[in-house]
DNA sequence: GTCAACGCTTACGTAAACGTCAACCTTGAC
DNA sequence: GTCAAGGTTGACGTTTACGTAAGCGTTGAC
């Protein structure tokens, strides 16, 4: 009776999603409610299709790059309001491509914040050398990068 | 009586800073609020002395580099806590650094996202070249990015 | 005298993406 | 029987940096 895991008729519940994605339930059932994924219902219990795997995939996809989820709700529309995949790959190509120059325009921002910053840091230190070089963070500073490195790596591995 | 305007005792309305800084009277308010800036009063009025300019530079620029109000609000109270201006220094030479490795991290981030988004452009584009290469957009697309790019420098000199 | 311009305070509204209860149902194990 | 595990639906809370009135006082121009 058990199909095998694998076939396309296989379904999935909220929590096996969650896992598999390092979601949470909350997130899902928001993402529902805003009308991104639409799961069947067994009873009141959500069952997710393939279909439903998928659309949660792009979902995330997505926010990695930084789209936010009314866009993506956007993009995942054209693809069921209409049967010409030509004329949505050609939208969703388009929307990609404004979203990588708006990531670029990002990027150029940071690289000016960070111009800035470094000056203002190249003033402090050259002060702080004439009148307290003692005072000067070094290694100090550089385990607190490896700590702050190390952190993230936490993180990305899902705390 | 109308001493030189460029004394160091000239004061300020909020608008005159608001102009010159591009800010709203509504965020040196907020500012105010949230214990960044204390401008003297004049009955009711609020009058900027040049500590309070050089302090309202200060806000706008950490600003600029990405810093939240609060972490602006702790570099400034760095500066009038106490008299030894070579702490407060280091300390704000350890937050710049700490802001500018978060900056590199961002990047990084968009970076990878950038990658992610031109590696679906190429399928896209690629699929769509095969199916329907008249949907390709192309010197549309480009007129497209320099109008942002119009836009954008629109915006940059305050609409 | 009255209208616009500027200022003030108080306070609710906004956007994004969920987190965090509360209160309840159901199913299986023991 | 009852307890935990997992599901459900509201619905309010969080954060940030202000925007946007509402309602009122003051001053200067005409």
């Amino acid at each position: 009776m058990a199909a095998d895991l694998r076939r396309p008729e296989r379904t999935f519940s909220i929590r096996q999603l969650c896992n598999e994605f390092k979601a949470t339930p909350r997130a899902l059932r928001f993402y529902e409610d805003k009308g991104l994924l639409t799961p069947a219902r067994e009873g009141l219990n959500r069952v997710y299709s393939h279909k439903d795997r998928v659309r949660l995939q792009l979902i995330l996809r997505g926010k990695r790059v930084g789209l936010s989820l009314s866009e993506i709700r956007e993009l995942l529309d054209l693809y069921d309001e209409n049967d010409d995949g030509a004329a949505q790959m050609a939208r969703s190509l388009k929307k990609f491509r404004e979203r990588a120059s708006a990531l670029e325009q990002q990027r150029e921002d940071i690289d000016g914040a960070l111009i800035e910053l470094r000056e203002a840091c190249d003033r402090l230190e050259k002060r702080l050398a004439e009148i307290r070089p003692d005072l000067l963070p070094r290694s100090a500073d550089y385990e607190q990068l490896l700590r702050a490195r190390l952190d993230g790596a936490e993180m990305a591995l899902g705390k």
